[in-house]
DNA sequence: TTCATTATTTGCCAAATGACAAATTAATCG
DNA sequence: CGATTAATTTGTCATTTGGCAAATAATGAA
C-alpha cells in the first residue's frame, strides 16, 4: 500500500486525509499465475496497481497468434486505456504471468476520488502520460533492431523480467519465434 | 484555423469567446521541407497543430543510422512530448517531410489558455492520451509482422501518406531497409 | 518418486531480409 | 534543354530468421 502511495507522491501532492481516502478505496486482490485482470469482449471497469508480480497485455492476431504486447510489474499501474476511457468493449487481454497482488480502484472508486481530490485528475494525467509515453519510447526503437539486438536490450532495461518471464511469452513480445529467442539466447 | 478549432471540440465544449482567445494565441507558421520544428539538444518549447503537410519525429540511433520514429500529417498536433513536458533537451528531431503550414502555441501560450480556459487541461490531457495511444497501438503489432505485411498495413492505415513520404524515410519507419522496401513495393 | 504435461532446445531446410555496389530513373536548377 | 544531384531500383551473395518436427528438459500432480 505505502508504494502506491508514494509512486502516486511522484505526480503530485496529497495530504495525509487525502493519502487516507485513497487507502480506504483500494481493494487488495490476488491473481494466479495465468488468471485474467481484464478480458476481451469485456468493458474493462477496472484499474490496477501492481504491488507485486507480473502482469502482460496480449491479444491475437488475425493469424490466430497470440502476442504479447507488453509486461508490467510491480509498482506499475495496469489498464485497459482504450477500453476504460472509451467504454468500449476491449480487443485485448490482461494477463497474470505470475500470481500476483494487486490494489484495484472500481470506476466508482475513481469518480470519487476525483470528486473529493483536487489534483487527483492531473495526478492521474501525469501517470497516464508517462506511462504511455514509456510505451512508445520502449517499443519504437525495437522496429529498427534485429532479434539479438532486441533481446539484449530487453535484458539490459528490464533484468528483473527476463527470469520470470516464460520463453514463449517473451519471444512473442520481441516480435521473435521462440525457437529464434531460444538460439538467441544460448549464444550469450 | 477552423480544422484546429473542430478538432479541439471534438474533446470537449469551448464557448465561442474561448474559441476566440484559442485563435488569439495560434500563431501561423510554415515550414520548408526538410527544416526543423524541434531539434535534438534543445529544449521543446512549442507545441504545433498541423493544418497542411507532413512532419516527422526521428533520431540517430548508436550506430549513427537515421530512423523515423513515426509521421504526423494535417489535423493534428505534434510535440515533442518528453521534453516539452519534462523541460529536459531532446533526443529526437521533428522535421518537416514536406512543406507545412503550422498553427503553434509557446508554453505562454498554453499557460495562459490554461489559467483563462475552464476545461483546457482536460481537453489537452485527452489529446494527448489519445495520441500516445494511438501510437502505441499502431507501432505495437508492426513488431509480430514481417516487413511486406507492415508495408501493407501501413497503406491501409495510412493510403494519404504513402505518396508524400519519400521511400527511404517510409523504410526507417518500417524498420527495414531502402532497398527491400522497394522490392517489397514492386512486388504488390 | 513417477507419470504426465508443459516448456525449451535442437536439427534441417526454406524464405526473408540485409549489405554493398552499380545502374537506372527522377527531380532540380541554371 | 542539359547537367548535376538525389532518389530509387536492381544484382549478387551472405546472414538472419521462420517453419516444422523431434528430442530433451523442467515442472507439477498423484
Amino acid at each position: 500500500m505505502d508504494a502506491l502511495i508514494n509512486y502516486l507522491l511522484r505526480f503530485g501532492y496529497l495530504t495525509q486525509q487525502q493519502i487516507d481516502l485513497v487507502k480506504l478505496r483500494a481493494k487488495e486482490t490476488t491473481l494466479k499465475k495465468g488468471e485474467y485482470f481484464s478480458e476481451a469482449g469485456h468493458i474493462a471497469r477496472q484499474i490496477a496497481f501492481i504491488s507485486e508480480g507480473v502482469l502482460r497485455v496480449c491479444y491475437y492476431n488475425n493469424k490466430g497468434d497470440e502476442i504479447t504486447r507488453y509486461f508490467i510489474d510491480e509498482d506499475n499501474f495496469a489498464v485497459d486505456l482504450n477500453s476504460y476511457n472509451n467504454k468500449i468493449p476491449s480487443s485485448e487481454y490482461i494477463q497474470a504471468v505470475t500470481d500476483c497482488r494487486l490494489l484495484v480502484f472500481s470506476r466508482d472508486d475513481m469518480a470519487d476520488l476525483s470528486a473529493t481530490i483536487i489534483d487527483w485528475d492531473a495526478i492521474l494525467n501525469k501517470i497516464t502520460a508517462k506511462g504511455l509515453l514509456d510505451k512508445v519510447n520502449r517499443i519504437s526503437p525495437m522496429l529498427a533492431e534485429d532479434a539479438t539486438t532486441r533481446y539484449h536490450h530487453f535484458l539490459e532495461k528490464f533484468p528483473r523480467l527476463a527470469n520470470r518471464v516464460p520463453l514463449s511469452l517473451l519471444a512473442s513480445y520481441l516480435g521473435i519465434t521462440q525457437s529464434s529467442l531460444s538460439r538467441i539466447r544460448k549464444k550469450s
